[in-house]
RNA sequence: CGGGGUGUAGCUUAGCCUGGUAGAGCGCCUGGUUUGGGACCAGGAGGUCGCGAGUUCGAAUCUCGCCGCCCCGACCA
């Protein structure tokens, strides 16, 4: 039990300038957290209590789903990574430590690093400690800050550069093994964001950075999110904007017939599709091939997309370049004959097709079949080309991005798309770590087989504010009961009054025996003040002790959720409020 | 990193265009009156006006540079 007037719950009735969405402004409004500097903050009382269960619950599912907890370091020495099979890509993003030991003697300073993630730190661990079939498969898991140089943190602890963070790591014997341990994972985060009283859906995921093989992110549908989820209730399916694909090409699509000889054609001054589409082309986007070349890995690719559609640059991560980017106009021109504007990628056209990684063609353009392209000469286009025939392409694959009404994948169902907060993720990774690091184990046949690992987290911090962003109205938060910082309040109107806080301190006592955590109010504040500040922070359960009501000899129970109020007996109240706590709980 | 905005008391802010004593509300302190949904009265404390240059007799205000923060984009394990 605490006493407000003891403790430490700083409420304001504005909300900060810095803060723009609800969640936000009521974190710091109800006194959960204060921002040192920009994705940095400081846990109050109340929003470390909030925190403390979040991490509880994580915990105690985690376990049940066969994870075995350790910590691990968070400054990291940079060789760590280096090793590792992702310090080009990661280090953007990295808090690095340079000059750690200046000035203590040493000559030359190792360089260290703040742990983003840790399967750096784990795999390597796993290798010297595991070497056998016998002690497969394990998972280890970690609740613990990470640290990540975000480009732009926004949203208070929503994308915050330090932030707290579930990570687990599993290590199987083989692939079914894997698959079974992500499964057991995904079960529990399940049972995670059920227990906190948190709406999250799973959704495919790209696995982006992380590689592996296939990925699942888990999203709490916001209208603040960071990210779109494609999805059909009815066919269940749930992807995020970066996988999610569509049934627009149908299954046993036959490719077209050539229409008749490629020709070229004067298009002086046309660089858009746009321009294309207009008088006196008048050729369609959807009849038109759009041509893009990208820089992978030190050298030019080129994607070819329907005039119409927009290239989903993540799918690009499938052709297996550690990074790419977009090609400049000087980069193009000497491979493909000429600047954006007229590119293409007929066969006999590109300049040095030897200079090229490939050339990728989305399914689409197989809808096309015969269309416009640029003629890699500026001023000219050519028409009648023809998929099959004419366009030199080295592999067919998923590139467009879906848009909302086309068909499901899955039910040909038209696709809708809603905004969504990823609170988790988990991703069957492979062997990619365990090849990097040599994680390896003998079977009872005495053969040595590399580890295959999944990895798997969950943004506490986040889902604290997430939680938030579900559950707000006019007046503040409404805490799930699983989570809240106090799930019961002994509002006392009249602290002065010896009896009323007698009776508090009883009815306080009896809560807590029920098993819920009691915070009293025992401010010299008026009743509106501690209304409002009731309303505020959320509590679930609000008891109310008035001079008023004792003479009347009554008490008032009130939950969060609900407009009424129950006026008890003073006799009865303590058995009244043991059984809304056993209830609520 | 590109675009936009913003920085004045612990918090929310007015003043800036058009240069001349830095103002309000909330919060805080003292006293009094109040006391069931953010009370009222009286008094009080609290400011290098983000930092640095410049223009000027004089700069919160105009100019330049830097920094912080917020939003959009890019990016996002």
């Amino acid at each position: 039990m605490k006493l407000w007037s003891q403790y430490f719950v700083p409420t304001l009735k504005e909300s900060p300038a810095d803060a723009e969405i609800a969640s936000h402004k009521l974190l710091v409004r109800a006194g959960l957290v204060r921002k040192l500097g920009g994705g940095l903050y400081t846990y109050l009382p109340l929003g470390l209590r909030v925190m403390q269960k979040l991490t509880q619950i994580c915990r105690e599912e985690i376990e049940r789903g066969g994870g075995i907890e350790v910590w691990m370091p968070h400054v990291h020495p940079a060789e760590v990574w280096e090793a590792g099979p992702r310090w080009a890509a990661a280090r953007e993003i990295m808090f690095r430590v340079d000059h750690a030991g200046a000035g203590k003697g040493r000559s030359k300073e190792p360089e260290y690093v703040l742990g983003p993630t840790h399967e750096e730190v784990i795999t390597p661990l796993v290798k010297t400690e595991i070497t056998s079939y016998r002690d497969l498969p394990k998972n280890f898991f970690q609740i613990a800050t990470k640290f990540r140089n975000e480009i732009r943190p926004r949203f208070g602890l929503m994308r915050a550069r330090e932030f707290v963070m579930m990570d687990a790591y599993s290590f199987d014997a083989s692939d079914e093994g894997a698959i079974k341990s992500y499964h057991a994972m995904k079960a529990a985060y399940e049972a995670f964001f059920r227990r906190i009283g948190v709406t999250a859906i799973a959704v495919e995921a790209d696995t982006g950075v992380m590689g592996g093989s296939f990925s699942h992110e888990f999203m709490v549908p916001a209208e603040i999110g960071d990210d779109d989820v494609i999805y059909n209730e009815e066919s269940g399916y749930a992807a995020n904007r970066e996988k999610a694909t569509s049934g627009l090409v149908p299954a046993g699509l036959a490719d077209a017939a050539p229409a008749g000889a490629t020709e070229e054609f004067a298009t002086p001054g046309v660089v858009t599709i746009a321009a294309l589409e207009a008088a006196p082309y008048a050729v369609p986007a959807d009849r038109q091939f759009k041509t893009l070349v990208y820089v992978g890995d030190g050298k030019p690719f080129v994607v070819i997309l329907r005039g119409c559609d927009e290239l989903e640059e993540a799918k690009l991560g499938a052709l297996g370049f550690t990074l790419f980017r977009p090609a400049t106009a000087e980069e193009i021109e000497p491979v493909l004959g000429t600047k954006p504007g007229s590119l293409g990628a007929v066969k006999g056209t590109i300049r040095n097709p030897s200079a090229l990684a490939g050339v990728f063609a989305d399914h689409a353009i197989r809808l096309i079949g015969n269309g416009t392209t640029g003629a890699n000469k500026d001023g000219f286009h050519l028409r009648n080309v023809n998929v099959a025939r004419d366009l030199a392409v080295t592999k067919f694959g998923d590139f467009r991005r879906v848009r909302p009404g086309e068909p499901d994948p899955k039910s040909g169902q038209p696709l809708k798309v809603r905004r969504g907060i990823e609170v988790g993720h988990i991703f069957k990774l492979g062997t990619k770590y365990s090849e990097k690091y040599g994680a390896a184990y003998t079977d009872d046949q005495k053969q040595s087989h590399l580890m295959v690992m999944g990895c798997y987290g969950i943004g506490i911090s986040r889902t604290l504010q997430a939680v938030i962003e579900q559950s707000h109205d006019a007046d503040g938060i409404v805490w799930p009961w699983a989570v809240a910082p106090f799930q019961v309040l002994v509002c006392v109107l009249d602290p002065q009054l010896p009896e009323a806080m007698d009776l508090a301190r009883k009815l306080a006592a009896t809560a807590e025996a029920a098993g819920a955590d009691v915070l009293v109010d025992d401010r010299a504040e008026r009743p509106g003040v501690k209304f409002k500040d009731a309303d505020l922070i959320g509590i679930p359960l609000r008891l109310t002790i008035g001079g008023k009501g004792l003479k009347e000899g009554i008490v008032e129970l009130k939950w969060r959720t609900k407009k009424d109020v129950e006026k008890v007996p003073v006799a009865e109240a303590a058995a009244r409020l043991g059984a809304a706590v056993s209830a609520a709980k």
